[in-house]
DNA sequence: ATATAGTTTAACCAAATGGTTAAAACAAAG
DNA sequence: CTTTGTTTTAACCATTTGGTTAAACTATAT
């Protein structure tokens, strides 16, 4: 008989555990003890599985940012028209990030705390992320379709008002009353009207 | 004879080297002697000063937010007309921000694992911040003079267009190749591409 | 000169934490 | 039943780290 009753294997226990401690606490302020109570586990066991804190973080920050970018790669790089593109690409992004809300924070505070370590081991094939898209950019304003406008400042811009209110979310929600559900509609929102604002300052 | 040599009082040393430390590396991961060290001093004479490290990071990030917060507030708040305002606010804005590079990312980091303590220490008497700002929208909507938006969408777009690029800078300088008088350079430019930007949107 | 506040040195303490170890218990497969 | 891999228990270790202490030194003001 194969294994039924157990979905989760002790390896995805701790690795589910560890994701959530990680991205919550970071690297630094993580304690390996919450991450083996969250798996419901020992200690002696967490290290059985992994052999050190540093080996555990490392897979599980591979693994969010593999998440973090490879979303914007796959839709940048698809065969449609650029305000498609854009629609798609806002509405993809935050659909992830209402799932993996802790996301961006973790990722850039890492990114910015080892930066080094961050572009060894995070950053070895990956290409310019938006060359495509700056190319595009380049030929529709070219051919006078939108407005002339920096593909750099529009791909931040873009990028900005989809991850930022995950970064900012108890900020704002203190500071304008909202309560989980209600940020969560406020994101979901955003999915059109992002895209909305974006298409309005291109449009000649 | 006053003292003229000193610029700085060994009390200012340290709360220069702690902002530093503290913003770079959070509460979890500053140490004390890095902030002894950084200030020229010793962790002994360092507790003379400041009894603990919870006090000493409360008093820097009381006064980090309290920058990271007043800003908006003054300019949202001025009596001068929606567009002067955004130039404004953006302009202002990411001047602080070129001066206190990590102070988002700190604050929000923060924020974000210490939800509870955040809201009693550092959000006792605010007010909701873009009150006015959202009567000022509604009141040019309904003068038909701008497009129709949802202010909380419009505010949070202005903000994460300012914010976003100080919190990503590692990622974006590594994946666009940019140094650091670069990425300088570009952040100076969104002083007026964002602005631009909302009100291309905006208008008509 | 002497008292006072600031500063250094260096040793020290207690708690937290990452990591180890060994023995015993357990479960499943051959 | 025995073997094998998994899991628990519980003690233990080494290091880091926040924090303390006491003695000595320095400069300045009275």
């Amino acid at each position: 008989m194969v294994k039924i009753q157990k979905q989760d294997t002790t390896e995805q226990k701790i690795l589910g555990a560890a994701k959530s401690v990680f991205l919550e606490k970071g690297m630094a302020g993580a304690r390996m003890q919450d991450i083996a109570d969250k798996a419901g586990i020992n200690k002696a066991l967490l290290h059985y599985y992994f052999k050190s804190k540093e080996k555990l973080f490392e897979m599980i920050f591979k693994e969010a940012s593999a998440l973090f970018f490879s979303k914007i790669n796959g839709i940048i790089d698809a065969d449609i028209p650029l305000f498609d593109k854009i629609e798609n690409f806002c509405s993809a992004y935050i659909d992830m990030l209402l799932q993996n809300p802790y996301l961006p924070l973790s990722v850039l505070n890492e990114a910015t705390k080892q930066p080094q370590r961050f572009k060894q081991k995070l950053w070895k094939n990956r290409e310019q992320i938006f060359i495509k898209f700056a190319h595009e950019i380049a030929s529709e304003t070219q051919k006078r379709k939108i407005k002339s406008i920096d593909p750099a400042h529009l791909f931040m811009n873009m990028i900005s008002m989809c991850i930022f209110p995950f970064i900012a979310r108890p900020v704002w929600m203190i500071s304008t009353g909202m309560d989980e559900n209600e940020f969560r509609a406020f994101v979901e929102e955003r999915k059109k009207t992002i895209p909305q604002f974006i298409i309005e300052s291109l449009n000649k």
